[in-house]
DNA sequence: GTAATTGCAAATACTTTGCCACGTA
DNA sequence: TACGTGGCAAAGTATTTGCAATTAC
């Protein structure tokens, strides 16, 4: 098996989800994508279409979000995003406004610097950011 | 009357705006609402509520949005937040996963370095971005 | 055997639009 | 006068939940 599926379903053993079909279609699917994916989007998916309905897709979605396993985003379109949280995954994206389309920002990441600084003064917890970049695309403004 | 409302409105008479009472008052509104809002939240302010319908703030919010005075944000909730684009105003936030809270982060911006790299190797335009930061505030954590 | 999980369907929540009356330029 | 704008109501889209049947542990 897949030494990445398998460490994720460890992850969610380890979080109390059951080992289930859908949820490791789920996580293949979810492996697969490495941009972010809406409810819609992975329920279309060729796996999952077939596998479990969307509520199910919806609340593994929850409950790996909820597990520090699935990260949701807002992105400005009316339907959340959904992305796997991986240490070498990017988690910046630049967004077109005309199309949509979600690319990666291949760069370092600028803010964790003020991440820390912003954990130590507020005290909050578990802190992490979201960041996104948004702009009309070569092709759209052509 | 007060300058920067005074400027608002010439902004969006420039945008091509007809200069309206429910424009005014919404205006007014986001003045007085330096974290951003959403559409539910507007509609029940003081004075919206008994001034203009939803759809006719929907609508506003849409064309200022477009003309570049409002800024939507994603922000994890189903609702969409607005807020005004003011150059004084701070745009990036943190908020508590628990509550909801929305904090201004009161500290220069550390992306626009890193906007402008992508600016000129990607070729986008009319480039911004959305920074957010998540976290439990400490008066939930306790 | 017990409790979590699933599918289906129904209910919510928020957004978006149609249509005609109205007000601004 | 002409056309953008407003109110009301209905439709659209995505999310969320209830409940009985099923499955993992």
């Amino acid at each position: 098996m897949n030494t990445e599926l398998g460490d994720l379903i460890d992850r969610c053993r380890t979080a109390g989800l059951r080992r289930t079909k859908a949820l490791e279609v789920l996580l293949v699917t979810l492996l697969e994508n490495e941009r972010p994916i809406t409810l819609a989007g992975l329920a279309e998916s060729h796996l999952l279409s077939s596998q479990c309905d969307k509520a199910t897709i919806y609340r593994l979605l929850h409950r790996l979000t909820d597990a520090g396993i699935v990260r949701r985003l807002g992105l400005h379109e009316r339907a959340a995003y959904f992305t796997l949280i991986l240490p070498e995954r990017r988690c910046d994206y630049l967004i077109c406004t005309e199309c949509g389309t979600i690319s990666l920002v291949d760069a370092p990441c600028p803010v964790h610097d003020l991440q820390n600084e912003i954990r130590s003064k507020t005290g909050y917890l578990n802190l992490y950011h979201e960041l996104e970049f948004f702009g009309t695309c070569p092709k759209c403004a052509a």
